[in-house]
DNA sequence: CCGACTTTGTGCATACGTTCACAAGCGGTA
DNA sequence: TACCGCTTGTGAACGTATGCACAAAGTCGG
């Protein structure tokens, strides 16, 4: 548990200037949670979160894996790359987890939001009360109507995308998130990235281009039902080879 | 790239009964396209059908894997487990290409959609135009909420949750989409796996339990927040580890 | 018809992620 | 204190996904 990457070979570690390795190796450590890993801390946080409300102090692997959804050995695997706080014979502590996970995923610093599209899903997303409770206040919301600006949607007023440079500068955005038709979804972004906005969540369905110091995930809706369609015909596809060798929907033999 | 599997070893297609072999075989073909790939072909049906609207008839593996964000040996990868459809020296017909994306993805058939939950984000999402125009009608909305019954959202009525069954198998409803509290979730994805709904996209922040024969996808937006929020903190980590080491924000060095 | 040039499709090596299986460590009990 | 049972943390094996680099296969100009 204990991480010992760079004990070995060139770590020599003058007291004046450490070797070219060293930076890299630090940097390693950050990077070396896997992606998938972090979007499942995401997961473990709000189920222990519930536990937690529930007055649930300790809690094993297994259990907390099932409620997650995931198996039991990835979990603890996914627990080691925060450190290892879990007790050996007993479990986790609920609290001392929770504390973790939140400090690694960054979230003991307040990151504001703005959102940029104040259509239907805009709307949707304004009201949300999914991000403030989980501290990610919304401070800003931005539509190129000029008959939205100014009218408050879930107690922001909305300002004009012209704004998003230094408004968003202004009140420390860290986060934009693009709500709007495809074809403005790259100018709204880059306006997000010149005011220093360093992550972006994009529910345009486009491809948007960024700087390397820039993060972007996207949430595209018709692609989610895509993926869902094809299982849909990989599956009729499988029933249907299953009743030509005798098998039928359900596994039953036909004519055995 | 023709496709060579099965072609050894014990295929030896009795008239009368093919080998257990065979059966698992086609299903590995079904199953061959990797999930990341699915994924991906989605996006680039997308962008080809921009492309063709354009009035581009053939794009190389080279302009395509730019206009999707991938690298173009990956998009040569994931269009060859579609088949082999280009033309060497030249690249891919974008109409024909199209078209069998769209047969390996399922979108041939139409795929009836049902909301439930018809809050800010089941308004959003009965009212988005991307779903019908890929395919995706809403064939009904459901509700809890008494005083919503009847009323139409985007043209089509609101019905009341305890009629999901019996609508759903009515209008054969092939994807359901949850966008209720937390706390309807599970009772409302039972009904819907009931009426004989096959995929259900889940944007309720649990975890849903359904039967095998059940693929289930989620969004859950708080998750995505916080990976963004990791990403943050990496970067905040990495600057300061750099500036440590001598290193500007902008990979300038300091005194050097 | 031939040769130069372009672009595909894929074998191979590498990186990444998942799962198994078990030693190490801790609490409880006598 | 010594033992026993339980659960963590992780090394190692496995499987999947990614990227490189190049032969194969086509077009086009002469």
């Amino acid at each position: 548990m204990v991480d010992r990457r760079g004990e070995g070979d060139e770590v020599v570690t003058t007291t004046s200037k450490p070797p070219a390795e060293s930076v890299a190796e630090v940097r390693e450590r950050a990077r070396a949670i896997p992606e998938a890993a972090v979007a499942r801390l995401a997961v473990y946080l709000r189920v222990l979160s519930g536990m937690a409300e529930q007055g649930v102090t300790t809690i094993s692997s297994e259990e907390l894996a099932g409620a997650a959804g995931v198996n039991s050995a990835k979990l603890r695997k996914d627990l080691s790359y925060v450190g290892s706080y879990g007790t050996r014979g007993v479990g986790y502590d609920v609290e001392v987890l929770v504390s973790h996970i939140e400090r690694i995923l960054g979230l003991t610093r307040k990151h504001s939001v703005a959102v940029v599209g104040i259509g239907n899903l805009g709307h949707a997303l304004a009201n949300y009360g999914g991000f403030p409770s989980r501290g990610f206040p919304v401070a800003a919301l931005f539509d190129i109507d000029p008959d939205l600006t100014g009218v408050p949607v879930g107690g922001i007023p909305v300002d004009h995308i012209d704004d998003i440079t230094s408004i968003c500068a202004d009140r420390e955005v860290s986060i934009g998130v693009i709500a709007t038709p495809p074809q403005a979804a790259q100018a709204v972004c880059d306006r997000l990235v010149s005011a220093g906005v360093q992550c972006i969540l994009n529910f345009a369905p486009v491809v948007l281009q960024v700087p390397d110091n820039v993060e972007v995930r996207k949430v595209d809706l018709a692609v989610e039902m895509q993926i869902l369609s094809f299982h849909v015909a990989r599956r009729a596809d499988e029933a249907a080879v299953d009743v030509v060798n005798g098998v039928g929907v359900d596994g039953v033999v036909i004519r055995p």
